[in-house]
RNA sequence: GGAGAGUUGGCCGAGUAGGUUGAAGGCGCUCGCCUGCUAAGCGAGUAUACGGGCAAAACCUGUAUCGAGGGUUCGAAUCCCUCACUCUCCGCCA
């Protein structure tokens, strides 16, 4: 959610920011309810203010022994008109709301200007993608032949988009976890959450999937809960409304979590394999931190994600997303893209980005300054990285001839010492 | 799921015959004083949001907030209703 008054103030600059996203957009609507919000409320504080003092008179004199009847059919009156007015004003606050919730952040004036994904930016890249010297196989045909991935069974017992690991399928999908869990917060600083995987609807509003994105949810039947789509929501959320300590900041959470999508739009991509399911795992980072740190802080989780990559020695490319790509709530946002042989192609395996205020601002989370004054916090995440994309990866790039799957040495101690797979 | 008790400021905790109670008191914290140091002591301050004044900060001022929402009333932390959460006992259960 943008500043009220921000808005208020720069109308321009807002309108210019959201089209260079491809957000269309009038304010027109906006600042109209945002000019009689005001008028109302001024009056209405009047009409409170003078109930008040009458009120307070009316004790005095009962106190006295003295009846005012006129007084009191006076203030009858009055409280009678600002009901009126005080609903008049809830339905205007309530269409202003509804406005800002729908409006995206804006990206930071270092995000490339851009329409889609053939816009962003390639900043770093790492490791080459190998020379097979054989015809590599999509993991799904791997993942079958070695009976660790199940997907036939999977749209058996539940449906389309859903699987089973096996054996050391099962095995490498926990090895990951841990050992991605183990390396954030052991060398990186951060300290773990297990959140619930089902949260309420302001959760989902505090960090923006809620009230524009419903339809990418799974929302639980005869409850007013969803199913997490990743980690970030229940985490994000655990300082919600909140005043923190600005001596604890930066605060950096790791989690694992299972993650669940509708993929509303996705229908009839990356329909094979574990690319896109309607469950999968995750181990997510999270930071909350003061405004002036966030763009550092940014770089630096961005950076303990690709550390996961170099040690599996997965080879991979850091990409800036340019203004049209770029999430709905995010300021800026580096995806990290893995090198998949059966895509011929980079594809996300992370995506780490800045949401500076905007999540703040949704969900109450601030924080105390050197000052004493309270300021919103800035919150960033990124995947640290997605589980099921890493398994992929792992067993495409790591693939022998024979069919086997080696091991990635950071892994073995987390398989029981296990070298290879097959 | 059944029965009961509760939800007040950073924390603890008063406040139930409705009327200067945004809220006593204590703790904590901040600043000042005092003590050779430490401990103790003394004084002052210590919520947030949204309006208005203002170019703006400071500041002044108004309104709202005692779990959330609604109701009764001239006036509600105090009365009524709905919901959420917490605790205790029972049931069930990993």
């Amino acid at each position: 959610m943008l500043d009220l008054k921000f808005v208020r103030g720069n109308p321009q600059k807002v309108q210019e920011a959201l089209a260079s996203r491809g957000a269309k957009l009038s304010l027109t609507e906006f600042l109209r309810l945002d000019e009689q919000r005001r008028e109302k409320l001024f009056t209405v504080e009047q009409m409170k203010n003078r109930r008040n003092v009458v009120s307070e008179e009316i004790g005095r004199l009962k106190k006295a022994g003295k009846d005012e009847p006129d007084m009191i059919v006076e203030m009858r009156d009055l409280s009678r008109s600002i009901k009126e007015k005080d609903e008049e004003i809830k339905e205007v606050e309530g269409r202003l709301q509804e406005i800002l919730l729908d409006i995206p952040n804006i990206p930071h004036e270092s995000v490339p200007v851009g329409a889609d994904a053939a816009d962003n930016q390639v900043v770093r890249q790492w490791g080459k993608p190998r020379d097979f010297g054989f015809a590599p196989r999509p993991h799904w045909e791997i993942g079958e032949n070695l009976n660790i991935l199940d997907f036939e069974r999977g749209g058996k017992v539940t449906g389309a988009r859903f699987c089973f690991y096996k054996g050391l399928g099962a095995r490498l999908e926990r090895a990951i976890i841990s050992f991605m869990l183990d390396l954030h917060t052991g060398e990186h600083g951060y300290t773990e959450i297990f959140p619930p995987f089902m949260v309420n609807r302001d959760s989902m509003i505090g960090t923006g999937q809620l009230p524009k994105f419903a339809e990418d949810m799974f929302k639980i039947e005869g409850t007013e809960y969803y199913l997490i789509p990743t980690a970030e929501v229940p985490v994000t959320n655990l300082y919600r409304g909140e005043i923190l300590d600005g001596g604890k900041l930066p605060i950096s959470h790791c989690a694992y979590s299972a993650c669940f999508r509708a993929e509303a739009g996705a229908a009839g991509r990356d329909t094979r394999g574990l690319i896109r399911l309607h469950q999968f795992n995750k181990v997510e980072l999270v930071k909350f931190c003061k405004p002036e740190d966030s763009y550092a802080e940014l770089e630096k989780l961005t950076g303990n994600a690709e550390k996961v990559l170099q040690l599996l020695g997965l080879p991979y490319r850091a990409v800036v997303l340019c203004t049209g790509d770029m999430g709905f709530s995010s300021a800026k946002t580096y995806d990290l893209e893995v090198w998949l042989p059966s895509y011929q192609d980079y594809k996300e395996i992370s995506s780490c980005s800045n949401f500076g205020d905007f999540q703040a601002r949704r969900a109450g989370i601030r924080y105390r300054n050197d000052k004493g004054k309270v300021e919103l916090a800035h919150t960033l995440n990124g995947s640290g990285l997605a589980v099921g994309r890493t398994v992929a990866a792992i067993m495409e790039n790591c693939q022998e001839a024979d069919g086997t799957v080696t091991i990635p040495e950071v892994l073995r101690p987390y398989m029981g010492g296990l070298g290879k797979i097959g």
